[in-house]
DNA sequence: GCAACTTTGTGAAACTTTGCACGAGGGCGG
DNA sequence: CCGCCCTCGTGCAAAGTTTCACAAAGTTGC
Protein backbone atom coordinates (compact mmCIF):
# COMPACT_ATOMS: atom_id res chain seq x y z
CA UNK A 1 0.00 0.00 0.00
CA UNK A 2 1.57 3.22 -1.14
CA UNK A 3 -1.35 5.53 -0.63
CA UNK A 4 0.89 8.01 1.17
CA UNK A 5 3.77 8.16 -1.23
CA UNK A 6 4.78 11.58 -2.45
CA UNK A 7 4.54 12.70 -6.03
CA UNK A 8 6.65 14.96 -8.16
CA UNK A 9 5.35 18.27 -9.53
CA UNK A 10 5.70 19.68 -13.01
CA UNK A 11 8.98 21.38 -12.33
CA UNK A 12 10.11 18.28 -10.52
CA UNK A 13 8.85 19.57 -7.20
CA UNK A 14 7.31 17.24 -4.68
CA UNK A 15 3.59 17.63 -4.21
CA UNK A 16 2.72 17.05 -0.54
CA UNK A 17 0.14 14.35 0.10
CA UNK A 18 -1.91 16.81 2.11
CA UNK A 19 -2.12 19.03 -0.95
CA UNK A 20 -3.13 16.17 -3.24
CA UNK A 21 -5.89 15.27 -0.82
CA UNK A 22 -7.29 18.78 -1.11
CA UNK A 23 -7.26 19.07 -4.89
CA UNK A 24 -10.61 17.29 -5.21
CA UNK A 25 -12.14 19.83 -2.84
CA UNK A 26 -10.97 22.67 -5.05
CA UNK A 27 -12.12 20.78 -8.10
CA UNK A 28 -15.57 20.33 -6.63
CA UNK A 29 -15.81 23.94 -5.54
CA UNK A 30 -14.67 25.20 -8.95
CA UNK A 31 -17.19 23.07 -10.80
CA UNK A 32 -19.88 24.59 -8.67
CA UNK A 33 -18.57 28.14 -9.12
CA UNK A 34 -18.24 27.61 -12.84
CA UNK A 35 -21.82 26.43 -13.04
CA UNK A 36 -23.05 29.43 -11.14
CA UNK A 37 -21.39 31.65 -13.71
CA UNK A 38 -18.58 33.14 -11.64
CA UNK A 39 -15.67 34.21 -13.82
CA UNK A 40 -13.04 34.89 -11.16
CA UNK A 41 -12.58 33.73 -7.60
CA UNK A 42 -10.23 34.85 -4.84
CA UNK A 43 -8.31 32.44 -2.67
CA UNK A 44 -10.52 33.58 0.16
CA UNK A 45 -13.72 32.67 -1.67
CA UNK A 46 -12.36 29.40 -2.93
CA UNK A 47 -11.20 28.57 0.57
CA UNK A 48 -14.69 29.13 1.95
CA UNK A 49 -16.25 27.05 -0.81
CA UNK A 50 -13.83 24.21 -0.22
CA UNK A 51 -13.96 24.43 3.56
CA UNK A 52 -10.29 25.22 4.11
CA UNK A 53 -8.15 28.27 4.79
CA UNK A 54 -7.04 30.81 2.22
CA UNK A 55 -3.29 30.58 2.77
CA UNK A 56 -3.54 26.85 2.25
CA UNK A 57 -5.36 27.34 -1.05
CA UNK A 58 -2.70 29.69 -2.35
CA UNK A 59 0.16 27.48 -1.26
CA UNK A 60 -1.46 24.36 -2.68
CA UNK A 61 -2.12 25.99 -6.04
CA UNK A 62 1.39 27.43 -6.15
CA UNK A 63 2.82 23.90 -6.38
CA UNK A 64 1.36 23.69 -9.86
CA UNK A 65 2.38 27.12 -11.05
CA UNK A 66 1.06 30.66 -10.79
CA UNK A 67 -2.40 30.85 -12.20
CA UNK A 68 -3.71 33.77 -10.20
CA UNK A 69 -3.66 37.47 -10.94
CA UNK A 70 -2.66 39.66 -8.02
CA UNK A 71 -5.33 42.10 -7.07
CA UNK A 72 -7.97 40.01 -8.86
CA UNK A 73 -7.88 36.36 -8.03
CA UNK A 74 -8.08 33.24 -10.18
CA UNK A 75 -9.92 32.79 -13.45
CA UNK A 76 -12.48 30.11 -12.67
CA UNK A 77 -12.46 28.46 -16.08
CA UNK A 78 -8.71 28.47 -16.41
CA UNK A 79 -8.13 27.17 -12.88
CA UNK A 80 -10.73 24.47 -13.32
CA UNK A 81 -8.98 23.34 -16.47
CA UNK A 82 -5.62 23.42 -14.74
CA UNK A 83 -6.79 21.37 -11.76
CA UNK A 84 -8.48 18.88 -14.00
CA UNK A 85 -5.14 18.40 -15.74
CA UNK A 86 -3.21 18.14 -12.50
CA UNK A 87 -5.60 15.44 -11.38
CA UNK A 88 -5.05 13.58 -14.63
CA UNK A 89 -8.66 13.92 -15.72
CA UNK A 90 -8.03 15.05 -19.30
CA UNK A 91 -9.83 11.91 -20.35
CA UNK A 92 -12.35 9.95 -18.26
CA UNK A 93 -11.04 7.01 -16.25
CA UNK A 94 -12.82 3.71 -16.45
CA UNK A 95 -13.67 1.75 -13.33
CA UNK A 96 -14.70 -1.82 -12.64
CA UNK A 97 -16.79 -2.85 -9.67
CA UNK A 98 -15.76 -6.16 -8.11
CA UNK A 99 -18.48 -7.57 -5.91
CA UNK A 100 -22.09 -6.57 -6.52
CA UNK A 101 -23.57 -6.67 -3.04
CA UNK A 102 -25.36 -3.69 -1.59
CA UNK A 103 -22.50 -1.30 -1.95
CA UNK A 104 -21.31 -2.61 -5.31
CA UNK A 105 -24.83 -2.32 -6.70
CA UNK A 106 -25.13 1.20 -5.34
CA UNK A 107 -21.89 2.17 -7.05
CA UNK A 108 -23.16 0.76 -10.33
CA UNK A 109 -26.42 2.69 -10.11
CA UNK A 110 -24.86 5.88 -8.83
CA UNK A 111 -24.47 8.47 -11.57
CA UNK A 112 -22.52 11.07 -9.65
CA UNK A 113 -19.10 10.01 -10.91
CA UNK A 114 -19.62 11.05 -14.51
CA UNK A 115 -19.50 14.78 -13.78
CA UNK A 116 -16.20 14.26 -12.07
CA UNK A 117 -14.53 12.34 -14.87
CA UNK A 118 -15.11 8.70 -13.97
CA UNK A 119 -17.19 6.00 -15.58
CA UNK A 120 -18.10 2.63 -14.15
CA UNK A 121 -17.91 0.41 -17.22
CA UNK A 122 -17.91 -3.14 -15.91
CA UNK A 123 -18.73 -5.33 -12.94
CA UNK A 124 -18.03 -8.86 -11.83
CA UNK A 125 -19.19 -11.16 -9.07
CA UNK A 126 -18.69 -14.80 -8.07
CA UNK A 127 -22.33 -15.48 -7.22
CA UNK A 128 -23.95 -17.29 -10.19
CA UNK A 129 -27.27 -15.71 -9.23
CA UNK A 130 -25.85 -12.29 -9.93
CA UNK A 131 -23.74 -13.03 -12.99
CA UNK A 132 -25.64 -12.09 -16.11
CA UNK A 133 -27.95 -9.62 -14.40
CA UNK A 134 -27.84 -5.96 -15.31
CA UNK A 135 -27.42 -3.26 -12.64
CA UNK A 136 -27.39 0.42 -13.49
CA UNK A 137 -27.08 -0.49 -17.14
CA UNK A 138 -23.97 -2.62 -16.61
CA UNK A 139 -24.05 -6.36 -17.20
CA UNK A 140 -22.44 -8.29 -14.35
CA UNK A 141 -19.73 -10.62 -15.59
CA UNK A 142 -18.16 -13.56 -13.84
CA UNK A 143 -15.16 -13.07 -11.61
CA UNK A 144 -13.13 -15.27 -13.97
CA UNK A 145 -13.63 -12.75 -16.76
CA UNK A 146 -12.09 -9.98 -14.74
CA UNK A 147 -8.83 -9.80 -16.68
CA UNK A 148 -10.67 -9.87 -20.00
CA UNK A 149 -13.08 -7.11 -18.97
CA UNK A 150 -10.25 -4.96 -17.67
CA UNK A 151 -8.42 -5.25 -20.94
CA UNK A 152 -11.47 -4.87 -23.17
CA UNK A 153 -12.69 -1.76 -21.36
CA UNK A 154 -9.37 -0.10 -20.68
CA UNK A 155 -10.09 -0.13 -16.96
CA UNK A 156 -7.81 2.00 -14.80
CA UNK A 157 -9.41 1.71 -11.38
CA UNK A 158 -10.80 -1.21 -9.42
CA UNK A 159 -13.57 -0.69 -6.88
CA UNK A 160 -13.32 -3.49 -4.38
CA UNK A 161 -16.60 -4.24 -2.62
CA UNK A 162 -16.29 -7.92 -1.80
CA UNK A 163 -16.48 -9.39 1.70
CA UNK A 164 -13.22 -8.95 3.62
CA UNK A 165 -12.06 -12.55 3.22
CA UNK A 166 -11.99 -12.27 -0.55
CA UNK A 167 -10.46 -8.80 -0.74
CA UNK A 168 -6.77 -9.69 -0.90
CA UNK A 169 -7.31 -12.36 -3.51
CA UNK A 170 -9.37 -10.05 -5.68
CA UNK A 171 -6.82 -7.27 -5.28
CA UNK A 172 -4.12 -9.64 -6.50
CA UNK A 173 -6.24 -10.49 -9.53
CA UNK A 174 -6.81 -6.81 -10.28
CA UNK A 175 -3.09 -6.15 -10.10
CA UNK A 176 -2.34 -9.15 -12.30
CA UNK A 177 -4.86 -7.80 -14.81
CA UNK A 178 -2.92 -4.54 -14.94
CA UNK A 179 -4.98 -2.31 -12.65
CA UNK A 180 -2.73 0.08 -10.75
CA UNK A 181 -5.32 1.93 -8.66
CA UNK A 182 -7.63 0.27 -6.17
CA UNK A 183 -10.32 1.74 -3.98
CA UNK A 184 -10.98 -0.79 -1.27
CA UNK A 185 -14.31 -0.74 0.54
CA UNK A 186 -13.72 -4.03 2.34
CA UNK A 187 -12.85 -3.57 6.00
CA UNK A 188 -9.47 -5.23 5.82
CA UNK A 189 -5.92 -4.31 4.94
CA UNK A 190 -5.01 -5.02 1.34
CA UNK A 191 -1.39 -5.38 0.27
CA UNK A 192 -0.20 -4.52 -3.20
CA UNK A 193 3.10 -3.97 -5.00
CA UNK A 194 4.97 -0.68 -4.65
CA UNK A 195 3.62 0.87 -7.84
CA UNK A 196 -0.03 0.16 -7.12
CA UNK A 197 -1.95 2.74 -5.13
CA UNK A 198 -4.54 1.38 -2.74
CA UNK A 199 -6.92 3.65 -0.90
CA UNK A 200 -9.40 2.64 1.75
CA UNK A 201 -12.94 3.66 2.47
CA UNK A 202 -14.28 2.11 5.64
CA UNK A 203 -17.64 3.42 6.72
CA UNK A 204 -17.54 1.72 10.09
CA UNK A 205 -14.22 3.43 10.82
CA UNK A 206 -15.78 6.79 10.09
CA UNK A 207 -18.64 6.00 12.43
CA UNK A 208 -16.22 4.95 15.13
CA UNK A 209 -14.37 8.23 14.88
CA UNK A 210 -17.68 10.02 15.32
CA UNK A 211 -18.48 7.81 18.29
CA UNK A 212 -15.13 8.65 19.83
CA UNK A 213 -15.94 12.34 19.80
CA UNK A 214 -19.45 11.65 21.08
CA UNK A 215 -17.97 9.80 23.99
CA UNK A 216 -15.60 12.64 24.75
CA UNK A 217 -18.38 15.17 24.78
CA UNK A 218 -20.69 13.42 27.16
CA UNK A 219 -19.81 14.69 30.59
CA UNK A 220 -19.27 11.68 32.81
CA UNK A 221 -22.48 11.26 34.78
CA UNK A 222 -22.18 13.88 37.54
CA UNK A 223 -20.37 12.19 40.41
CA UNK A 224 -22.42 12.32 43.62
CA UNK B 1 -17.00 21.59 10.91
CA UNK B 2 -14.80 20.50 13.78
CA UNK B 3 -13.72 17.13 12.50
CA UNK B 4 -10.13 17.97 13.30
CA UNK B 5 -10.52 19.23 16.81
CA UNK B 6 -8.43 17.51 19.44
CA UNK B 7 -9.81 15.48 22.27
CA UNK B 8 -8.73 15.03 25.82
CA UNK B 9 -7.51 11.69 27.17
CA UNK B 10 -8.39 9.98 30.39
CA UNK B 11 -5.70 11.65 32.42
CA UNK B 12 -6.54 14.91 30.68
CA UNK B 13 -3.97 14.30 27.95
CA UNK B 14 -4.73 15.34 24.41
CA UNK B 15 -5.35 12.49 22.00
CA UNK B 16 -3.90 13.42 18.61
CA UNK B 17 -6.35 13.29 15.71
CA UNK B 18 -4.00 11.00 13.84
CA UNK B 19 -4.22 8.54 16.71
CA UNK B 20 -8.01 8.70 16.85
CA UNK B 21 -8.14 7.98 13.13
CA UNK B 22 -6.16 4.78 13.68
CA UNK B 23 -8.16 3.41 16.59
CA UNK B 24 -10.74 1.87 14.23
CA UNK B 25 -7.94 0.03 12.44
CA UNK B 26 -6.78 -1.49 15.69
CA UNK B 27 -10.35 -2.25 16.63
CA UNK B 28 -10.92 -4.07 13.36
CA UNK B 29 -7.67 -5.98 13.62
CA UNK B 30 -8.39 -6.99 17.21
CA UNK B 31 -11.88 -8.22 16.38
CA UNK B 32 -10.33 -10.40 13.72
CA UNK B 33 -7.56 -11.66 16.00
CA UNK B 34 -10.05 -12.34 18.76
CA UNK B 35 -12.20 -14.37 16.39
CA UNK B 36 -9.23 -16.40 15.27
CA UNK B 37 -8.59 -17.32 18.87
CA UNK B 38 -5.36 -15.40 19.52
CA UNK B 39 -4.94 -14.60 23.20
CA UNK B 40 -2.02 -12.20 23.02
CA UNK B 41 -0.60 -10.00 20.31
CA UNK B 42 2.61 -8.00 20.06
CA UNK B 43 2.72 -4.44 18.80
CA UNK B 44 4.55 -5.81 15.77
CA UNK B 45 1.77 -8.26 14.91
CA UNK B 46 -0.98 -5.75 15.57
CA UNK B 47 0.86 -3.25 13.39
CA UNK B 48 0.96 -5.71 10.51
CA UNK B 49 -2.70 -6.57 10.93
CA UNK B 50 -3.68 -2.92 10.97
CA UNK B 51 -1.32 -1.90 8.19
CA UNK B 52 0.75 0.54 10.20
CA UNK B 53 4.09 0.57 12.01
CA UNK B 54 4.82 -0.93 15.40
CA UNK B 55 6.14 2.17 17.13
CA UNK B 56 2.99 4.00 16.14
CA UNK B 57 0.85 1.26 17.63
CA UNK B 58 2.67 1.44 20.94
CA UNK B 59 2.55 5.21 21.12
CA UNK B 60 -1.10 5.33 20.13
CA UNK B 61 -2.08 2.79 22.75
CA UNK B 62 0.02 4.51 25.38
CA UNK B 63 -2.25 7.55 25.22
CA UNK B 64 -4.93 5.45 26.84
CA UNK B 65 -2.76 3.80 29.46
CA UNK B 66 -0.44 0.85 29.68
CA UNK B 67 -2.22 -2.30 28.72
CA UNK B 68 0.71 -4.34 27.49
CA UNK B 69 3.02 -6.71 29.28
CA UNK B 70 6.70 -6.30 28.48
CA UNK B 71 8.21 -9.40 27.00
CA UNK B 72 4.76 -10.69 26.05
CA UNK B 73 2.56 -8.18 24.29
CA UNK B 74 -1.07 -7.22 24.70
CA UNK B 75 -3.92 -9.41 25.87
CA UNK B 76 -6.26 -9.48 22.88
CA UNK B 77 -9.49 -9.63 24.83
CA UNK B 78 -8.50 -6.95 27.28
CA UNK B 79 -7.17 -4.60 24.63
CA UNK B 80 -10.28 -5.10 22.51
CA UNK B 81 -12.41 -4.18 25.48
CA UNK B 82 -10.24 -1.16 26.21
CA UNK B 83 -10.37 0.17 22.67
CA UNK B 84 -14.07 -0.39 22.49
CA UNK B 85 -14.41 1.80 25.56
CA UNK B 86 -12.06 4.44 24.24
CA UNK B 87 -14.17 4.63 21.11
CA UNK B 88 -17.29 5.07 23.18
CA UNK B 89 -18.83 1.81 21.99
CA UNK B 90 -19.89 0.46 25.36
CA UNK B 91 -23.42 0.62 24.02
CA UNK B 92 -24.46 0.57 20.35
CA UNK B 93 -25.02 3.93 18.67
CA UNK B 94 -28.15 4.48 16.66
CA UNK B 95 -28.02 6.05 13.21
CA UNK B 96 -30.58 7.60 10.91
CA UNK B 97 -30.25 7.65 7.14
CA UNK B 98 -31.43 10.86 5.52
CA UNK B 99 -32.03 10.40 1.81
CA UNK B 100 -32.82 6.95 0.46
CA UNK B 101 -31.29 7.08 -3.00
CA UNK B 102 -28.79 4.48 -4.15
CA UNK B 103 -26.33 5.07 -1.38
CA UNK B 104 -28.91 5.61 1.33
CA UNK B 105 -30.65 2.38 0.36
CA UNK B 106 -27.33 0.54 0.37
CA UNK B 107 -26.60 1.80 3.87
CA UNK B 108 -30.01 0.60 5.04
CA UNK B 109 -29.48 -2.87 3.59
CA UNK B 110 -25.87 -3.16 4.65
CA UNK B 111 -25.48 -5.27 7.75
CA UNK B 112 -21.78 -4.74 8.35
CA UNK B 113 -22.21 -2.02 10.96
CA UNK B 114 -23.76 -4.20 13.62
CA UNK B 115 -20.53 -6.06 14.40
CA UNK B 116 -18.86 -2.75 14.95
CA UNK B 117 -21.39 -1.33 17.35
CA UNK B 118 -23.73 0.69 15.16
CA UNK B 119 -27.35 0.20 14.19
CA UNK B 120 -29.28 1.97 11.48
CA UNK B 121 -32.67 2.40 13.10
CA UNK B 122 -34.51 4.92 10.96
CA UNK B 123 -34.63 6.58 7.57
CA UNK B 124 -36.36 9.54 5.98
CA UNK B 125 -36.79 10.96 2.50
CA UNK B 126 -38.71 13.78 0.85
CA UNK B 127 -39.87 11.77 -2.16
CA UNK B 128 -43.49 10.64 -1.54
CA UNK B 129 -42.83 7.58 -3.70
CA UNK B 130 -40.27 6.37 -1.18
CA UNK B 131 -41.95 7.38 2.06
CA UNK B 132 -43.72 4.39 3.52
CA UNK B 133 -41.61 1.80 1.73
CA UNK B 134 -39.40 -0.56 3.68
CA UNK B 135 -35.72 -0.95 2.89
CA UNK B 136 -33.48 -3.36 4.73
CA UNK B 137 -36.20 -3.82 7.30
CA UNK B 138 -36.49 -0.10 8.04
CA UNK B 139 -39.62 1.83 7.19
CA UNK B 140 -38.84 5.09 5.41
CA UNK B 141 -40.44 8.06 7.15
CA UNK B 142 -41.07 11.52 5.80
CA UNK B 143 -38.43 14.19 6.12
CA UNK B 144 -40.79 16.20 8.32
CA UNK B 145 -40.76 13.42 10.90
CA UNK B 146 -37.01 13.61 11.27
CA UNK B 147 -37.00 15.27 14.68
CA UNK B 148 -39.61 12.84 15.98
CA UNK B 149 -37.72 9.80 14.73
CA UNK B 150 -34.47 11.07 16.17
CA UNK B 151 -36.06 11.50 19.55
CA UNK B 152 -38.07 8.28 19.51
CA UNK B 153 -35.08 6.16 18.50
CA UNK B 154 -32.37 7.86 20.53
CA UNK B 155 -30.42 8.59 17.37
CA UNK B 156 -26.84 9.73 17.85
CA UNK B 157 -25.53 9.85 14.30
CA UNK B 158 -26.97 11.19 11.06
CA UNK B 159 -25.96 9.67 7.74
CA UNK B 160 -26.48 12.35 5.12
CA UNK B 161 -27.02 10.94 1.64
CA UNK B 162 -29.15 13.60 0.00
CA UNK B 163 -28.22 15.47 -3.17
CA UNK B 164 -25.72 18.28 -2.50
CA UNK B 165 -28.24 21.11 -2.71
CA UNK B 166 -30.25 19.72 0.18
CA UNK B 167 -27.30 18.77 2.38
CA UNK B 168 -26.90 21.96 4.39
CA UNK B 169 -30.59 22.26 5.09
CA UNK B 170 -30.82 18.65 6.24
CA UNK B 171 -27.72 19.05 8.37
CA UNK B 172 -29.34 22.02 10.08
CA UNK B 173 -32.43 19.95 10.76
CA UNK B 174 -30.36 17.13 12.19
CA UNK B 175 -28.57 19.55 14.49
CA UNK B 176 -31.86 21.11 15.54
CA UNK B 177 -33.14 17.64 16.35
CA UNK B 178 -30.18 17.12 18.67
CA UNK B 179 -27.84 15.06 16.52
CA UNK B 180 -24.22 15.95 17.27
CA UNK B 181 -22.44 13.66 14.81
CA UNK B 182 -22.94 13.74 11.06
CA UNK B 183 -21.41 11.62 8.35
CA UNK B 184 -21.88 13.54 5.13
CA UNK B 185 -21.83 11.63 1.85
CA UNK B 186 -23.00 14.59 -0.21
CA UNK B 187 -20.21 16.19 -2.23
CA UNK B 188 -20.46 19.59 -0.62
CA UNK B 189 -19.18 21.37 2.43
CA UNK B 190 -21.55 21.28 5.37
CA UNK B 191 -21.29 23.80 8.17
CA UNK B 192 -22.34 23.02 11.70
CA UNK B 193 -21.94 24.53 15.16
CA UNK B 194 -18.72 24.11 17.09
CA UNK B 195 -19.88 21.15 19.15
CA UNK B 196 -21.15 19.10 16.22
CA UNK B 197 -18.69 16.83 14.48
CA UNK B 198 -19.10 16.51 10.74
CA UNK B 199 -17.08 14.03 8.74
CA UNK B 200 -17.05 13.69 4.99
CA UNK B 201 -16.99 10.70 2.71
CA UNK B 202 -16.68 11.67 -0.93
CA UNK B 203 -16.13 8.78 -3.27
CA UNK B 204 -15.36 10.99 -6.25
CA UNK B 205 -12.60 12.66 -4.26
CA UNK B 206 -11.04 9.30 -3.53
CA UNK B 207 -11.16 8.43 -7.20
CA UNK B 208 -9.55 11.74 -8.10
CA UNK B 209 -6.68 11.10 -5.73
CA UNK B 210 -6.15 7.74 -7.41
CA UNK B 211 -6.29 9.44 -10.81
CA UNK B 212 -3.69 11.94 -9.68
CA UNK B 213 -1.24 9.16 -8.92
CA UNK B 214 -2.11 7.39 -12.17
CA UNK B 215 -1.30 10.55 -14.05
CA UNK B 216 2.03 10.89 -12.30
CA UNK B 217 3.00 7.38 -13.17
CA UNK B 218 2.28 7.55 -16.87
CA UNK B 219 5.38 8.76 -18.61
CA UNK B 220 4.37 11.74 -20.73
CA UNK B 221 3.72 10.43 -24.23
CA UNK B 222 7.15 10.45 -25.90
CA UNK B 223 7.56 13.90 -27.50
CA UNK B 224 7.89 14.27 -31.30
C1' DG C 1 17.35 -17.00 41.96
C1' DC C 2 19.98 -15.48 38.17
C1' DA C 3 20.94 -14.54 33.27
C1' DA C 4 19.32 -14.23 28.75
C1' DC C 5 15.72 -12.83 25.96
C1' DT C 6 11.67 -10.40 24.51
C1' DT C 7 8.72 -6.55 24.03
C1' DT C 8 6.75 -2.51 26.01
C1' DG C 9 6.64 2.59 26.88
C1' DT C 10 8.71 6.93 25.90
C1' DG C 11 12.25 10.80 25.15
C1' DA C 12 14.15 13.05 21.48
C1' DA C 13 15.14 13.89 16.67
C1' DA C 14 13.46 14.21 11.98
C1' DC C 15 9.98 15.25 9.06
C1' DT C 16 5.46 17.15 7.48
C1' DT C 17 1.85 20.38 7.59
C1' DT C 18 -0.22 24.63 8.90
C1' DG C 19 -0.91 29.50 9.12
C1' DC C 20 0.85 33.97 9.69
C1' DA C 21 2.66 37.95 7.83
C1' DC C 22 4.43 40.57 4.41
C1' DG C 23 6.69 41.78 0.01
C1' DA C 24 5.64 41.73 -4.97
C1' DG C 25 2.77 42.51 -8.74
C1' DG C 26 -1.21 43.81 -11.20
C1' DG C 27 -5.65 46.48 -11.97
C1' DC C 28 -8.39 50.71 -11.49
C1' DG C 29 -9.65 55.50 -10.52
C1' DG C 30 -8.29 59.95 -10.92
C1' DC D 1 0.52 58.31 -16.11
C1' DC D 2 0.65 57.88 -11.20
C1' DG D 3 -0.56 56.21 -6.85
C1' DC D 4 -3.79 53.46 -4.19
C1' DC D 5 -5.74 49.25 -3.23
C1' DC D 6 -6.36 44.51 -3.57
C1' DT D 7 -4.82 39.80 -3.66
C1' DC D 8 -1.34 36.54 -4.90
C1' DG D 9 2.93 33.92 -3.81
C1' DT D 10 6.14 32.53 -0.30
C1' DG D 11 9.67 32.62 3.75
C1' DC D 12 9.38 31.36 8.23
C1' DA D 13 8.00 29.89 12.74
C1' DA D 14 4.89 27.02 15.19
C1' DA D 15 2.27 22.89 15.62
C1' DG D 16 1.50 18.19 14.72
C1' DT D 17 3.13 13.56 13.38
C1' DT D 18 6.28 9.85 12.58
C1' DT D 19 10.19 7.14 13.56
C1' DC D 20 14.21 5.78 15.97
C1' DA D 21 16.48 3.97 19.67
C1' DC D 22 16.93 2.49 24.23
C1' DA D 23 16.01 1.86 29.18
C1' DA D 24 12.62 -0.46 31.96
C1' DA D 25 10.08 -4.37 33.00
C1' DG D 26 8.46 -8.66 32.55
C1' DT D 27 9.00 -13.94 31.19
C1' DT D 28 11.34 -18.24 30.59
C1' DG D 29 14.82 -21.65 31.17
C1' DC D 30 18.43 -23.35 33.76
Amino acid sequence: MVSDSSAVGEQGREIPDATVARLPLYHRALISLHRSGASTVSSEELATAAGVNAAKVRKDLSYFGSYGTRGVGYDVGQLLEEIRNDLGLQHPRNCIVVGTGNLGAALLSFGGFKDRGFAVVAAVDVDPARVGTTIGGIRVGHQDDLAGLVEANDVAIGLLTTPPVAAQQVADELVAAGVRSILNFAPTVVEAPEDVVVRHVDLASELEILAFHEGRREPIAPAS
